[in-house]
DNA sequence: TGTACATCAGTGAACGCGCGTTCACTGATGTAC
DNA sequence: TGTACATCAGTGAACGCGCGTTCACTGATGTAC
């Protein structure tokens, strides 16, 4: 063989990584296969090798950011108390910047849903997230509050980066921050 | 003339118009010119005519959406006791269903994100709603409160907008608003 | 009053471009005999 | 051992299409003389 045994399979992860962090960053519209396969080092032909359309690669490249948020948030969660700090993390200015690899809810979900391409994987992550903050509230209501802290999270995120005025940019990230951890304190 | 003194005017409007609805429904970058010129009758020849491009009637489309949803808040902040109301309004079925003449913040912020042309409008749209929910609520941390809920209305929009599953969407809505009411109740 | 001209909103063909997709091909390797 | 063939990941030209943009034109009207 040309090739080692699993270089397609390789390849194939290539792409998937490249394109999911080049969706979350771009948009899924703005995202051409012809400059992601460049990216790469390969030539856009080959990709119907691969995936049987753009669709099928956002199907999968999906799938694969929503694989990876959910190990970065299982580290997270697995320790005590730690809501505050995935709070933190998730309105980070570094979250902000670098929605390549970040949580696929802001920098997607909208084009999703104007797409009528709704995938399943956003259903899991937010079911997901979900079901990993009402085991780490304090308190009743708890689907009402991780729902809403949810919401919240992406919705703060998504603001946050939709302008470039930075110091409102920031403004948003702290109060958001602050007004989420004081109700956690308080309600504890 | 052959044309009212206005005319020129009317249909400069009458794009931008159709345009606002259109970029909030299916996103900016997958709005074409023709379609839109044809929708209205016209041929797309004459665009050039009314912008200068196609970023020129993103700005004034945006403009005409922020304006549009200034003056229904602005009706709804006048009443006694408007925020529940405003909640219910935000986060009701029909506004989720009918992007087109909605809020522009949870359509169309992930997309300027991404296209670098954060508009001054959207800036605008945010303080503004901000500065309302300021007025309109009870108790402490004002900026942050309002900040907070902002983004909690926002992300519970465009998570709800992002899954076909109906009864998720439902579930999000109906939790947000449960939500955001007890805690403005329990403030007061 | 009648003719020539100016105005100007809108027309529609054409431009180059990048898109998603198809497909005949390449060329390095392994296999058969 | 040497030659013919099969495999197959990747190549790159070509497809039709819609995009944003340009521009010479149309044709109904008002104005000048």
């Amino acid at each position: 063989m040309r090739y080692a045994l699993d270089h397609k399979a390789q390849t194939h992860q290539r792409i998937i990584k490249e394109a999911s962090a080049r969706f979350r960053r771009d948009g899924i519209g703005a995202t051409g296969l012809q400059p992601l396969m460049k990216a790469l080092g390969l030539t856009h032909g080959g990709f119907y090798a691969h995936f049987k359309s753009k669709d099928d690669l956002v199907e999968q490249a999906l799938r694969f950011a929503v694989d990876e948020v959910k190990e970065k948030t299982g580290k997270v969660f697995a320790m005590e108390d730690s809501l505050p700090g995935f709070i933190d993390l998730y309105l980070s200015t570094g979250h902000r910047d670098n929605p390549d690899s970040g949580c696929p809810l802001p920098s997607i979900c909208a084009e999703l849903g104007q797409r009528d391409q709704a995938s399943l994987s956003t259903d899991e992550i937010i079911l997901h997230i979900q079901s990993s903050f009402e085991k780490a509230l304090p308190g009743e209501n708890l689907q009402e509050r991780s729902i809403t802290l949810l919401s919240t999270l992406v919705g703060a995120l998504v603001l946050s980066r939709s302008t470039q005025n930075n110091e409102l940019s920031e403004q948003i990230l702290d109060s958001t921050r602050a007004r989420l951890k004081r109700e956690i304190r308080e309600v504890r």
